[in-house]
DNA sequence: CCCCCCCC
């Protein structure tokens, strides 16, 4: 089998090594708008020379957007995809770049570059540069371009949505779906289809009838494949989260070879969302989670709106976060679910609902893995079976009352003592916003175990070492730790908290290893990053608990979490404020 | 050529 590279395909592999990583000016940048969306195109230069082939992959649409990639700012070109059109031009894709430097300090155009004019075709040929260490394979950015290609001839955009990708495809299988059968109008049949990822991105791939019998079984997850000759057509949005504009097609000449050098190819990433942080972001928006399955629902039976009866199951996970979050699985994921032995459970590709405050649905398209062979994996174990599982957790799930933001339960401070909270058996959690007023420096920093999962204050024996009495052993060294003691302040009252390592790092603005390295070694310094963070405002999510300290009994308030506020919440605040003064 | 993403 003839398996194209990336080098192969271009004609002008000198330019694509010249670039590859490389300097770049952004010399100019123009919006494309297109069916599937806006592209940008860009004129790169050396200072020398520029060239005006490059197209920005969509992922990075951001860096315009954002205003981040403009004229003459300076960036780091890491990764491209070249191709070359029928016509003997070369479009460079950019699909990784960094921006090193603003227009602003670069303060304008730099060099008196000439346009890059040679014909790729003419350039002799050449083969592609050993520091290219790992030439990319060929890959769905290739069918980006076939379908480039055909969008400049005309064809896509003048209503023809397949054409014909005839490069292999080298990709790993991330999702796969069961077969299904449809019979309506037009006729019936089976199908499955299955997702694939390589590092130029995703795309699904959908086998109808024969080739449902040809490549269900060989089609495995976490595997990879040699892809050839599939149609690609322009996806439905409307049903797809995969992140490309396009979808493929298996047909009678279509090829699917298990790949055994999968070296490059990437395996299933996620980008893990902290449980807590869910309650800041939109429903409806497609996050990856992962957590201990604390319990879960046996499974049920409902039935759907459409007189559907589909099965059901939710679970609850928790992360170290401290937070608890409901997951909803469907169908055969739902039935054949275990939770026994509490596992980790990672979703690929779940749905946040504003459900009950926040929870989550597996889609058709999510991924769900139980004790999945990863880091976070075996982290989330670790901290469960050590400390996890005691924790007071809090569910972003409330089952009974509806509606987002039901559990922020907005206090201002003079709420504390008013309604005696946290005199309660169970500790009492607020929000509020309030103003840092006084920060109690001293002693906010220890010398902690540096053993990973032990914070526990460390002996200095003044021979080196320092003791751990938890861990039972000496270190010849120790980590810094933060227990701040701050004073907040709102329009009626102030109260006293106390913010651990995490939520004193966000407040002051830097990491406990920082703040000990200045309180050694610069002491004015250290007084200046107190000075800057007082008399900051921000929303503090807040613990309150009647706790017994010399014989005194005393609502200690520890900040869980700090967040900045926005103009909204804050003019928000103030007028629920206002109200209740009013009152 | 499918396209179901559900329920409290």
């Amino acid at each position: 089998m003839q398996r194209c590279t990336l080098y192969e395909n271009i004609p002008l592999c000198i330019f694509a090594y010249k670039i590859l990583p490389s300097l770049c000016v952004c010399q100019n940048i123009r919006k494309i708008t297109g069916d599937t969306g806006p592209r940008y195109r860009l004129i790169l230069s050396d200072g020398q020379h520029s060239l005006s082939s490059f197209l920005l992959a969509t992922q990075l649409n951001h860096l315009p957007e954002d205003n981040l990639l403009v004229p003459n700012c300076v960036c780091k070109v890491k990764r491209t995809i070249t191709n070359s059109l029928s016509d003997g031009r070369i479009v460079v894709i950019v699909l990784d770049m960094e921006i090193l430097q603003s227009a602003e300090e670069t303060g304008g155009k730099i060099g008196n570059p000439t346009l890059y004019t040679t014909s790729p075709m003419k350039a002799s040929p050449m083969k592609a540069s050993p520091m290219t260490a790992s030439p990319m394979k060929t890959n769905t950015g290739t069918q980006i371009l076939t379908l480039y290609r055909a969008s400049k001839q005309g064809s896509c955009s003048e209503g023809v949505t397949t054409c014909f990708v005839d490069t292999y495809i080298v990709t790993r299988v991330t999702n796969k779906s069961s077969i299904r059968t449809w019979s309506n109008s037009k006729g019936e049949g089976k199908l499955f289809s299955f997702e694939t990822v390589d590092e130029s991105g995703e795309i699904k791939i959908t086998a109808f009838n024969k080739e449902v019998d040809r490549f269900f079984s060989l089609v495995e997850q976490g595997k990879v494949y040699y892809i050839s000759k599939a149609t690609l057509k322009v996806a439905n949005k409307q049903y797809t989260t995969l992140k490309n504009d396009y979808e493929m097609t298996l047909h009678a000449h279509s090829s699917i070879v298990p790949c055994d050098d999968s070296q490059g190819v990437p395996t299933l990433h996620c980008d893990f969302v902290p449980i807590a942080e869910l309650e800041n972001r939109d429903s409806d928006t497609i996050i990856d989670v992962i957590g201990v399955c604390t319990t879960a629902d046996d499974v049920s039976r409902i039935t759907t709106k459409t007189s559907r009866e589909v099965s059901k199951r939710a679970l609850n996970l928790i992360d170290n976060s401290g937070k608890v979050v409901a997951v909803t699985l469907w169908g055969e994921e739902a039935e054949k679910f275990d939770g026994s032995g509490q596992p980790v459970v990672a979703v690929k590709g779940a749905r946040l609902s504003d459900f009950g405050g926040r929870s989550l649905s597996a889609l058709f398209s999510s991924t769900v893995m139980v004790n999945p062979d990863i880091p976070e994996a075996f982290r989330l174990r670790a901290w469960y079976d050590r400390e996890g599982y005691a924790l007071d957790s809090q569910s972003l799930t409330e089952t009974r009352s509806a509606g987002s933001g039901a559990n922020m339960n907005w206090k201002t401070l003079s709420d504390i003592k008013s309604e005696q909270m946290g005199h309660g058996e169970k500790a009492e959690y607020f929000t509020c916003l309030a103003t840092v007023v006084y920060f109690r420096k001293d002693n906010c920093l220890y010398q902690a175990c540096p053993s990973a999962d032990c914070n526990k204050k460390v002996t200095d024996q003044q021979n080196g070492l320092y003791r751990c009495e938890k861990c039972n052993r000496e270190f010849p060294n120790f980590k810094y730790r933060l227990i701040l003691n701050a004073n907040l302040a709102d329009f009626g009252d102030n109260q006293w908290v106390t913010c651990f390592q995490e939520t004193a790092e966000v407040l002051l603005g830097h990491s406990a290893e920082t703040l000990g390295q200045l309180r050694d070694t610069d002491e004015a310094a250290f007084d200046e990053v107190f000075q800057k963070a007082n008399f900051t405002t921000h929303i503090f999510k807040n613990r309150a608990k009647l706790e017994t300290y010399n014989d005194e009994c005393r609502v200690k308030v520890t900040v869980m979490e700090v967040q900045p506020v926005d103009h909204r919440e804050y003019s928000r605040r103030l007028l629920s404020n206002i109200r209740k003064l009013a009152r």
